[in-house]
DNA sequence: GTGGTCTAGACCACT
DNA sequence: GTGGTCTAGACCACT
């Protein structure tokens, strides 16, 4: 269900922050569902609890999750708004990315091109 | 004619050396051409010479740059060769920023808006 | 200038916050100032920087510091408003402490007794 | 009769001690008395009976509690002295509760206001 | 030298 | 089993 790059330069727990708010985007989390438990997906990602521990801790700082000791995490009634800020976040992230290519010389062809492929590329996964 | 963002994840003297490539690919820097002293750059970038100076090193360390003591780096003769991997490079490192946006729960439309509205900011400051 | 009690049930880096927002209110610290270093303060008060560094970082997050990478932490300018709400929670806390106090059977008289004879306590150290 | 915090840092099971003892203190309980129910206790607190039963058996440990199976709990002959080390300790912790207000930032006088204001509190709740 | 991220692992509180 | 805090230590980015 989510998905972690370990070569990105985006820190693992804003990885993780993003691919949360962005299952409840997705509508595949709703407000009221457990969230996967730290360790349980700690052990499925291959990183370490602490690192999930710290963005869970993050998201239930922004009111995202609800920590319920000793039982698990919960997706706050009020996600869904915080799940939409997160967008704007993503958007702004990945124009960042865009202004990158373009300063190391790619074309806005060769920027379409690699859209086109990384779609592509998701569909072979399904 | 170079541009940095503090702002982004990606470590600014990576972004520095991706950024000199695009130059030499966009055909704004020649071989044999003399690079912008380091210290002309940290001033006009608002970033500490140290940065640029590591970047350069690494530059001159793989054959893109060349280092002459108390003159200047030159753009080597070898240079287009090694802008056209970093092509490579920040491809895939585009490819990552889209597929963390996949995840964060942007849909390909928004993507392609970001596209469209990244391209169109360029245009603004032309 | 800082001072920790690790007997305390309160976690060492709420106690951290929380000191280093005495210091603004007491206006040993001003907005501007530069804040102690992460690994000076843990070396003085004996505990780990990675705690320090969790207390930092979300007084950063919260806006009570500013960040400047490889410089180090600054008190941020709206770090007195902070402050003023962090004496509300500690208001609170105090609350709390007084309640438990009396459920665990001590009179009013005894709680004076404490207030006073800490209050004596802290001209020792002067 | 009894009341937990559960937002106060200090464990629930503790709370419970502490307030166990408070009401031999006050002479509400007396040695040879039932104590009240776990699962009772559990209930009205809206606490775990896990957390009731394991404060429970510490104090049977300090020979506060005489249990019997099958049956239930008894305040210990012995009980009185053992509230009585229980107060010394509840005073230690309000004064490191104070010491931290104190490092907090809070004035003397502040810290006379709260201690007021709970009194009054507890008249309210009459 | 200053902060940032991450891993590994211990121990605690609560359900 | 679930989360929380803390320590120890490695490695990185930046001034």
């Amino acid at each position: 269900m989510l998905e972690i790059d370990p070569t990105s330069p985006l820190p693992i727990n804003d990885q993780l922050k993003g691919a949360l708010k962005g299952l409840v985007t997705k509508g595949l989390l709703r407000p009221g569902d457990k969230a996967p438990s730290i360790r349980g997906l700690a052990l499925s990602l291959k990183i370490n609890p602490n690192t999930v521990a710290r963005a869970f801790r993050e998201l239930a700082l922004e009111g995202f999750l609800d920590t319920k000791r000793g039982d698990g995490n919960y997706i706050a009634q009020t996600a869904k708004g915080q799940a939409k800020e997160g967008l704007a976040v993503s958007k702004e992230r990945l124009a960042d990315a865009l202004r990158l290519a373009r300063q190391a010389g790619l074309s806005w062809d060769e920027i379409s091109e690699t859209v086109q492929s990384t779609k592509g590329g998701e569909d072979e996964t399904r």
